[in-house]
DNA sequence: TTCCCCTCT
DNA sequence: CTAAAGAGGGGAA
């Protein structure tokens, strides 16, 4: 797939709505493109979809991924290739096969539309309307509001745009805990080793349960399913299967307020698989559904078709795991959340802009409050502390930004290493003033600290094993050695020792420059170097510098060469009536697009 | 290993 | 008119 093609789909969900708009046909689709590349790290883009994120480097990573499997099979017989493979292959397959466990019923539960199903229970006049939960972001719409196009994640406004009678309902946290508190306890009751996947799903294993009650897989899915609509009046969906991964799948085939049961056999799994796109399999997610797409693989079916190239790009996307996916083999082990094995605990707050260090330090204090009762809840200590502050929202700043610039968040981050184990909240102050008031006099919107480097007070003697959601195998023990108690050194860096992130390399000589929106100097025009240079002229460091510098003198007066950009821009955005909701952040990876004349 | 940064919910 | 907070992990020295 050429990359071009790639980021339209891309292009088009950034476009929002009024893309079909006629007449602009031509030119629209170019715009888009701007708006794409404009909105790229602004916060409608991160907040709406992470897949519009990461597009473009999806698209390099295709590239890579495309050149290196011409690479390889340039000169390759990929008839004689697929022969050898075809053996592996086999012998992967049957060994794969016998593998196979069919033993055991698993089922997966889904509680459907959850938020929205306990809210119609607080507010039954909403029953049938299209309403969501949520206030700036959509969590849960209800099914008359799906029907309108309305999704979780979706910003609040477009969705008020998609459908205008929709009604927002704010959130009921503690109701939703305590339903599902409810729904948890009657799923255990079929499986005291229930596995909850977050507050409206889990896992069950039945085998027990059914052979015990002289019950089939439905018959008991239908009880509980019965149960837990007698008792919450909420409904569940549930899919039962020979694995997590299958079960997982199923409950969502007769969503919502139904079961799906696959049948316990090979070729039918097989064939069940056949057709299923790639992307409903858990783990499967957006970045590796383009990668796949990429060399012709849509459906669990289509691994089979392609095994050639996937097995001469096993390192890229790892042949037995999706010949395990094909096959529909995966874990079939359900067992309670294991422990938690903590690697940070850490706590932020959010508050308008504040300059004064006494107004700082007392939030400082605010967070320090916090994390000392959460760790001393959850039992923890550490030896690393970390303090994370953002500036303020960068406005008349030295930089020449678009008029739609007028919110950057630019986050830092200072760390020191103890010798002691620190959980008290003296300490954590103390340790937090140390990193913050070297950084002073600075204006800051955001303070939070963080523990790493964790030790766990109530000395777990239990070695936690990652918990095997999907897949079998050798789940990697990375776990590391604890700290050891003994006294260590102090190590505390040098403010000045703090290395700034080397210049990208220079980009080769171009024919076409542009001018660069932030430091107005010609930069080539091919992307990568353009990227480069942005990322150099926007590193954090130089942003800081004039930040503090900004803030001591007046902002500087847009030359009026950079300010005609702009003008420019604004023009665009005029004329065809474009939303240009927030624009590159300082780290933005902004792709080129040639200033129109 | 340590620190800083980035990414993913 | 756009979440905030919390966590994991990787690169660079």
């Amino acid at each position: 797939m050429e990359p071009s093609q790639a980021s339209e789909s891309l292009v088009k969900r950034l476009a929002g709505p009024s893309t079909g708009k006629a007449g602009l046909a031509k030119d629209q689709s170019e715009i888009n493109q701007i708006i794409a590349d404009v909105s790229k790290g602004s916060k409608f883009y991160e907040a709406s979809n992470n897949e519009k994120k990461k597009d473009e480097e999806v698209s390099k990573k295709i590239e890579q991924i495309l050149k290196l499997r011409d690479e390889l099979s340039s000169g390759v017989d990929m008839q004689r290739v697929e022969t050898s493979v075809d053996h592996i292959a086999s012998t992967l397959l049957s060994k794969l096969e016998s593998e196979r466990d069919l033993s055991q019923t698993i089922v997966h539960f889904d509680l459907d539309s959850f938020f929205a199903s306990v809210e119609i229970l607080n507010n039954p006049e909403l029953e049938g309307k299209p309403f969501a939960v949520g206030h700036t972001v959509v969590s849960t719409a209800s099914y008359a509001a799906r029907k309108f196009g309305v999704r979780s994640g979706m910003a609040t406004f477009i969705a008020k745009k998609l459908c205008p009678e929709l009604i927002m309902v704010d959130h009921g946290f503690s109701n939703y805990s305590d339903m599902s508190k409810k729904v948890m306890a009657i799923c255990k009751r079929y499986d005291p080793q229930m596995c909850p996947a977050g507050c409206d799903e889990g896992y069950l294993n039945i085998t027990s349960y059914c052979a015990e009650h002289a019950m089939g897989a439905d018959e008991c899915v239908q009880h509980l399913r019965d149960a837990v609509f007698a008792e919450t009046k909420l409904t569940v969906s549930a899919g039962i299967a020979p694995n997590l991964m299958l079960a997982k799948i199923c409950s969502d085939k007769n969503k919502p307020n139904g079961q799906f049961h696959l049948p316990f056999d090979s070729e039918a799994i097989i064939s069940f698989m056949h057709d299923l796109p790639i992307r409903r399999v858990p783990g499967i997610g957006r970045v590796s559904e383009r990668l796949l797409e990429s060399i012709g693989i849509k459906t669990c079916g289509d691994v089979r078709t392609h095994r050639a190239t996937l097995s001469l790009m096993d390192k890229q996307f790892g042949l037995v795991h999706l010949l395990r996916t094909h096959l529909g083999i995966a874990s079939n082990s359900v067992e309670p959340p294991q422990r938690e094995e903590r690697k940070s605990i850490g706590a932020e707050r959010t508050f308008q802009p504040l300059g004064d260090k006494d107004k700082i330090l007392e939030k400082l204090e605010e967070v320090c409050t916090e994390l000392e009762s959460d760790m001393e809840e959850t039992q923890w200590t550490g030896r690393t502390i970390t303090l994370k502050y953002k500036l303020e929202t960068f406005e008349g700043s030295a930089f020449i930004l678009p008029p739609s610039v007028n919110l950057i968040h630019l986050v830092f981050t200072r760390a020191k290493s103890c010798s002691r184990w620190i959980s008290k909240k003296e300490d954590l102050f103390a340790i937090g003033q140390e990193l913050l008031l070297p950084e002073l006099p600075l204006r800051i919107r955001l303070i939070g600290l963080r523990v790493t480097k964790l030790k766990d007070l109530r000395s777990a003697l239990d070695p936690s094993i990652g918990i095997k959601r999907f897949f079998n195998g050798p789940t990697s023990p990375n776990k590391k050695p604890r700290i050891s108690e003994e006294e260590e050194p102090c190590s505390v860096p040098e403010a000045s020792a703090r290395k700034r992130k080397p210049d990208s390399k220079p980009p080769p000589p171009e024919p076409e420059r542009h001018i660069c929106p932030v430091c107005g100097k010609g930069v080539a025009t091919e992307n990568e170097a353009f990227n480069a240079h942005l990322d150099s002229c926007l590193s954090r460091q130089a942003i800081r510098e004039a930040h503090a510098e900004a803030s001591t003198a007046p902002p500087r007066p847009p030359t009026p060469k950079q300010t005609d950009i702009w003008a420019q821009w604004r023009k665009i955005k005029k004329s065809h009536n474009i939303i240009i909701y927030f624009v590159p952040l300082y780290f933005a990876n902004v792709a080129l697009t040639p200033l129109p004349a």
